[in-house]
DNA sequence: GTCTATACAGGGATAGAC
DNA sequence: GTCTATCCCTGTATAGAC
């Protein structure tokens, strides 16, 4: 339980998505505190005197910005799930082919997942930790994303650019791919978040049976 | 923090792979009491109370066969590395050609993470609630399946079979596909573990650049 | 909105009988 | 090897001053 007393830890650049939302400092601080050590050690690994002095406060101040600890958790995922959302959505909409939407998602979303690896980690592994209202909520808002690559590769079979036996499996493994980025990237890996973005758009084309990149 | 107190449970196919070690009966009840628990939970979410009233035992009874709950959790952990470590060595020599191995390896590693899910959420997911001996062990151990999957790939590339612009790029996305299967899979899905794998085995051959599996 | 101090419940682990 | 009883520390959250 060491942990870097205050300072930028490695949720940096998730931390600079936040402006827009213009949090207040002191809960600006806890909650980024806060990614840092639910990405360590877990939601109930996690004390809030730890989140405390990684953010430079007392553990009563939490309490001033978060009713509770699953509070600041349920904060946590669903800003990071809102931005993920809308970059999807975003790069999807920046091409018009199925080749070209499925590229840009997965090169985005891959290197989005090793980029902001600690945040990634606490949305995908510590869904549990919330109360099963705030867990509907967040589900609703990962199924927005899997819903956006179903529809990629729906389009593609119809245009018949994509062959496929199963559009859901698929989608399903073409998101794995992305995802499964968060569990093992590690800072100081051989290859960049761009990099595994697009080996990994290179892969799921390959899935849906486009032998050859689009560009 | 309900939990079904005794009966068999969600880790029910991983009890019957454990009959090879001749665990005595409260030992290996305690474990698969403990594979539920932290499944469901994580390791810092789980009691000691609660591994024990699953196991239909007193608290204390959990003492008698591990030191500490951080040991059951590596027991855990180890032994169902060995398991998944020596079934997908299995696999992997059962076939001959680069292709077919893939092919092999990785429907049933898909399979195993589907089938197995409570074990495998708890191998992937709770590594950082080891300490850092036992982490170093554990680590070592999914090492060898990854080097299983680049061996795959490296030989399938020299042998003219497979086209890939990084071979050990490629083995983490195809063991991804496999891996990530413990993630999302619940009982019930539409899908079976052996046709998840089957499914996923046609993808990581594709992957490769492979459009047809072998027979 | 931040602090110091603290209430009070919960959890890991042990003692000692059977 | 399992139980009952319990120790004692840790952790969430609150009270009240500034």
């Amino acid at each position: 339980m060491d942990g870097a007393t205050a300072g930028p830890g490695l949720a940096e650049p998730f931390a600079a998505l936040l402006d827009q939302y213009r949090f207040p400092a002191g809960y600006r601080r806890m909650l980024l505190a806060a990614v840092d050590a639910f990405a360590e050690h877990g939601f109930h690994g996690t004390t809030t005197r730890d989140i405390a002095a990684r953010a430079g406060m007392s553990p009563a101040a939490l309490y001033a910005h978060f009713s509770s600890k699953e509070e600041l958790l349920h904060t946590i995922m669903s800003s990071a799930l809102d931005l993920t959302a809308g970059m999807v959505s975003a790069e999807a909409s920046r091409q018009v082919s199925a080749p070209g939407r499925l590229k840009a998602v997965v090169t985005a979303l891959s290197a989005w997942q090793g980029y902001h690896f600690p945040v990634s980690r606490v949305v995908l592994y510590q869904l549990n930790a919330l109360s099963a209202e705030h867990l509907a909520e967040v589900a609703g808002k990962m199924r927005v994303i899997d819903q956006t690559f179903r529809a990629i590769i729906a389009d593609g079979v119809s245009a018949g650019d994509f062959t496929v036996a199963d559009v859901r499996a698929t989608a399903t493994a073409t998101l794995s791919l992305c995802l499964d980025v968060a569990r093992w990237y590690y800072p100081g890996y051989r290859r960049t978040p761009q990099e595994i973005g697009e080996m990994n758009a290179r892969a799921a084309l390959r899935i849906v049976g486009v032998p050859e990149p689009p560009t």
